[in-house]
DNA sequence: AGTACCACCTGACGGC
DNA sequence: TGCCGTCAGGTGGTAC
């Protein structure tokens, strides 16, 4: 489920259990995940440091060591994090095990194996060299409006570009466009600027309640059409079926009734 | 510049 | 029950 808001999630998760433990050895169960970097090399550049702080672009999530360097996560689609007591150990999908010297472990799951673990000298770098664009919880209006005019194409996969703007995936780029009334398909060359104003609120809201409730579905208003994705979906503004159809390669679900394609 | 499709991986689910 | 095809919220590459 890893997008802004749940990778946002997973940032406070490391803050509020994670900084300023020695870690004294890292576990590599699998080195799928490794991106540009060893099992070896992510072991000496992690044990003996402690994470400092975090830093999240996009559902890129960074950690700085007590070294200067950044410790990159991405959770792919099935990424997740868990702090727990050493009696717990032996999770079934951890692939990477940190051990603190104060006998927890953080567990980087990913069951997929999609997700990816690199340790940077430069987060700026990094983010140019994956050609990012900006974080979509900073951006403000003139800029989104600005980077939209540059495009063509759907709205959907507009907004699913993390090279125009990072952090919104499929999920929540449908209940963007749900709450914004506009159909995924609608092409952008004809969304009006305050048809741009609308998802870029929210588009903004949408992410902010998405945080206030720990990216946690079950505790997301029954306004959202996020719990209604599964068959026989049912629209929370009208009660009519959910549809389903395939934007550029990626399922999306909206309300025929409710969103209107432009 | 778009999009369509494939690949990477594994697990869950529905149909038969 | 069991096998099999299909699909899943990620990114990245190719070919049109």
């Amino acid at each position: 489920m890893p997008e802004l808001p749940d990778v946002e999630v997973l940032k406070q998760y490391i803050d509020a259990t994670s900084l300023h433990k020695n870690i004294s050895n890292v576990e590599i169960k699998s080195t799928k995940v490794l991106e540009g970097i060893s099992s070896k090399g992510l072991k000496t550049g992690l044990e003996g440091h402690c994470l400092e702080s975090t830093h999240r672009h996009g559902k890129y999530l960074f950690v700085r060591l007590t070294s200067g360097h950044w410790l990159m996560l991405h959770f792919g689609m099935t990424g997740d994090l868990k702090y727990y007591k050493a009696e717990n150990k032996g999770m079934s999908y951890d692939q990477i095990l940190f051990d603190f010297n104060n006998g927890y472990h953080l567990a980087y799951i990913n069951k997929r194996m999609l997700g990816k673990v690199s340790i940077l000298e430069d987060i700026g770098k990094f983010i140019k060299g994956k050609k990012l664009g900006p974080d979509a919880s900073d951006l403000g209006l003139e800029e989104f409006k600005k980077i939209i005019n540059r495009v063509r194409g759907s709205i959907k996969s507009t907004l699913m570009n993390q090279k125009l703007m990072a952090g919104i995936g499929n999920v929540y780029s449908d209940e963007i466009l749900f709450q914004s009334k506009i159909h995924p398909a609608s092409d952008v060359d004809n969304l009006s600027g305050d048809n741009l104003k609308r998802i870029f609120q929210k588009m903004k809201s949408v992410i902010r309640m998405a945080i206030k409730r720990r990216a946690d579905p079950g505790r997301y208003p029954s306004s959202f059409l996020l719990n209604q994705r599964h068959k026989s979906g049912k629209c929370p503004k009208c009660g009519g079926e959910v549809e389903r159809i395939k934007i550029s390669g990626r399922s999306a679900c909206y309300c025929r009734k409710c969103q209107r394609k432009y």
